[in-house]
DNA sequence: TGTGGCGCAAAAGTCTGACTTTTTGAGCAC
DNA sequence: GTGCTCAAAAAGTCAGACTTTTGCGCCACA
């Protein structure tokens, strides 16, 4: 569906970056390109940009004489958004879900605050037309549609936030809502609580409230850590 | 003194990163290939290598019969550690110093309470000596000492969250304290409220108290960015 | 038996040239 | 003016030769 014609070098790269980041070539592990050339039948010209790529990312470091060896999780270029697509189609997907998790909640907040003072006109009635189709699609088993809604809101605020890191946040906020309706059980319509939640925020940064939409904002983190917490408890567990 | 020998492909991409992250090809700009590989003197492969390098930090878009068009910023991959090196390196260092820090506002806090939860007694007796340190070196022009010692807090406190994506900020810290302290004016001994915190975030951490640890923090992330609002006005001044 | 240096070979790095594929835009026919 | 065809342009792919770095084994020497 997505594509499968796009060229030898997004093939390879698509294929070993995910077999990396899922750990299948353990950190250490040492790769020879003219191995992974002969294995993926393509000349040694295209499995070395892909090996560039991955250097780049810091997922590899190809050293003379030595080859091409996978480096430790504590290297990987995390906020690679390609880094993340890989991680989360993975195994490791509940941390990484988790990780990323922790980050909304530190970061929206702050975004939030700052879109009270930054939104324009047009941003704040895009993020109320947002809030209502949130709640138009909050009852009768319309997550496909809620998802759509809940994402738009979430991307307008950080890039009403005026802060380019936070807007560049956006992709990441999407695959983990994203992920959170398709693979973990969602059977049940979104909580209610979270619906209000939203339109108060999108109130919030209409009147310039600053405050007041970081603290909502900051209770739909809490309540999607505590969802997270009960459909996949973290490691330790009191 | 870092280096100048590190091989073609790593110069080339020192060279023409930069130059297009500093804007010298604006957006939309059409670069060949060929014509790259001839003005910077090397093969079509290593040009091709370094030009797919570009192409996945999101820099560049490489299409048949066009050539390599240069990306607007709002597609770039900001997080990239390397690119913020270079963007930092370059002309809008202080509206990137910015975001950064507002970044930063918004996640040293949070990652200061999961610190107070889950940092180690071999954490906690780090940040205590690093915050001694601090003090230590607050008085009396010993900027580089101090430095070091805050870079360290900082560190630390973000390893000490367990998060993963907080722990990878790290570098930028780094970066931001070692931009504030280098370039922009900072005759001063650093602000002793400052201090004081520090140390007070240390002991919150090591008697577990998550959320003092988080408002003594975003106590210090405020300061810094008043401090920031001094020295670098932001565009809309009131 | 331990130590230091010499040299070999392995692997990445670089270069070149030929060929393929896609895509655009110009020119032509209708 | 609309649509089709076709040629050229640029990236994509491949194959092979050569260079450079560097880890490691081997041997001489202490």
């Amino acid at each position: 569906m997505t594509a499968q014609a796009r060229g030898l070098h997004a093939r390879v790269l698509d294929s070993l970056g995910p077999a990396i980041t899922a750990g299948e070539y353990p950190p250490g592990s040492v790769l020879r390109t003219d191995e992974l050339a002969q294995r993926f039948e393509v000349s040694r010209s295209v499995m070395r940009e892909v090996v560039r790529v991955l250097e780049s990312m810091h997922l590899v470091a190809s050293r003379r004489r030595v080859g091409v060896t996978v480096l430790p999780t504590e290297e990987w270029n995390v906020y690679d958004p390609q880094v993340i697509r890989w991680r989360l189609a993975g195994a490791d997907r509940p941390r990484q879900l988790r990780s990323l998790t922790v980050l909304r909640s530190a970061v929206e907040p702050v975004a939030a605050g700052l879109a009270a003072r930054n939104a324009s006109a047009e941003q704040c009635a895009a993020l109320t037309e947002c809030a209502l189709g949130m709640v138009a699609t909050s009852r009768g088993r319309q997550l496909e549609g809620y998802l759509v809604h809940d994402i738009a809101f979430h991307r307008i605020v950080l890039d009403a936030s005026g802060n380019e890191m936070f807007a560049r946040l956006g992709d990441v906020v999407a695959e983990v809502l994203a992920g959170r309706t398709h693979h973990d059980v969602m059977f049940e319509d979104p909580d209610p609580a979270a619906v209000t939640l939203h339109v108060r925020v999108a109130e919030a940064v209409r009147e310039g409230d600053a405050a007041r939409a970081e603290a909502l904002t900051r209770e739909i983190a809490e309540g999607a850590l505590r969802e997270l917490d009960i459909l996949a408890p973290p490691p330790a567990t009191g």
